[in-house]
DNA sequence: ACCAGCATGTAGCAATCGCTACATGCAAGA
DNA sequence: TCTTGCATGTAGCGATTGCTACATGCTGGT
């Protein structure tokens, strides 16, 4: 029963390092110093193994993203913050994950598509709360929250996938300026 | 040789509607009315005959973006035009055709970048010389023609995958409204 | 001491993968 | 007519897939 949770965290692990679209018992047991047997064992099948691993993803997600510092206090602020933190290794690990995720909702929706949902509720939600906190009109926010989110997940493929990351940083920094200009109005009128 | 192409235009076919990523000779033989014997002698290679699609992908994209008319004469209206292009069929296919070469990118990038790089290059030259015709300063132009790039991705990116295309539609809007707003200054000056 | 049950190793099954060896039909040139 | 070479069918190979049958330890309860 621990030594499940202890699997779990290692395929989570391997899969974030080798990406879920591949993934083969055969190795992954090996890297885990275990067998396929034992896998199949713990979780059932490879769709319980892939959904208790996803479910930890999820929820490590939920605890890491820590609310921003007082000095992001602005929407700009609040997207040149997501950027950085999308940079680091877990980022784009995540990012990563998001990629395999949605390629698979697109072979089997039925299957896949609410565990796209639920990585990426994690982000949407306090998105959506933070930018009501800055002023935007609670009409708007669920659109911009979306924007934001799009386009940060398109940027970061860009960058995971492409080969010069700094083309990908500029563009994200053309998108905060842009957000920028836009911070007296008809946004963040209770700015100080 | 005739033979040939005829076979890559359905092979391309049949990866825009069943994806790249889990694409198997035989049925792909099979809904071809041929064998997978037949792929293997007219391209050589799985990797070849994959290599012939994509070429004739980039070649279709590229003579299938057609310049928009004269009503289009504003960043936002760009994007907005380009919005409801990547809506059509032909446009989600193509997103999905991205979407699993990036996948293919992060599991092989030494084989798979330069494929992402180059069906991308239709959109992204094309989108460069758009803004400089608009006025937007040259040195600004790249990082906002990746920008646009990027967010039009993951926006249709979420609507390919989420069950809701609502949501990303309202989101480009919101992203062309943000761009409107701009056109005053810095960019556009040299509008009407 | 004995037994039940969990954990694990070994071996293998049916299916699928890209690809190949071999034979054969057919059409054109000498 | 004979030969050469392209196009195609049949069969199969070795590897890998998720998963299972079976045997075997080890450990805790009675």
């Amino acid at each position: 029963m621990d030594r499940r949770a202890e699997l779990a965290a290692g395929v989570l692990d391997y899969v974030l390092e080798h990406g879920l679209i591949g993934l083969s018992l055969r190795p992954l047991a090996a890297a885990l110093n275990t067998s396929d047997r034992m896998l199949i064992y713990h979780f059932g099948s490879k769709e319980g193994l892939v959904g208790e691993a996803l479910a930890l993803a999820q929820q490590r997600l939920a605890t890491s993203i820590a609310p921003p510092g007082p000095e992001v206090d602005t929407v700009a602020a609040l997207v040149r913050y997501l950027w950085s933190a999308l940079g680091d290794v877990s980022g784009a690990q995540a990012t990563r994950l998001y990629l395999d995720l949605s390629v698979l909702a697109t072979q089997d929706p039925a299957r896949w598509r609410a565990a796209v949902e639920r990585l990426r509720s994690p982000w949407r939600e306090p998105l959506r709360m933070g930018l009501v906190a800055f002023g935007i009109e609670e009409k708007e926010a669920p659109a911009l929250a979306d924007l934001i989110l799009g386009t940060l997940d398109g940027l970061a493929l860009d960058r995971l996938v492409a080969g010069d990351p700094a083309r990908a940083d500029a563009a994200a920094a053309a998108f905060a300026d842009l957000l920028e200009l836009r911070s007296d109005d008809p946004w963040g009128r209770n700015r100080s």
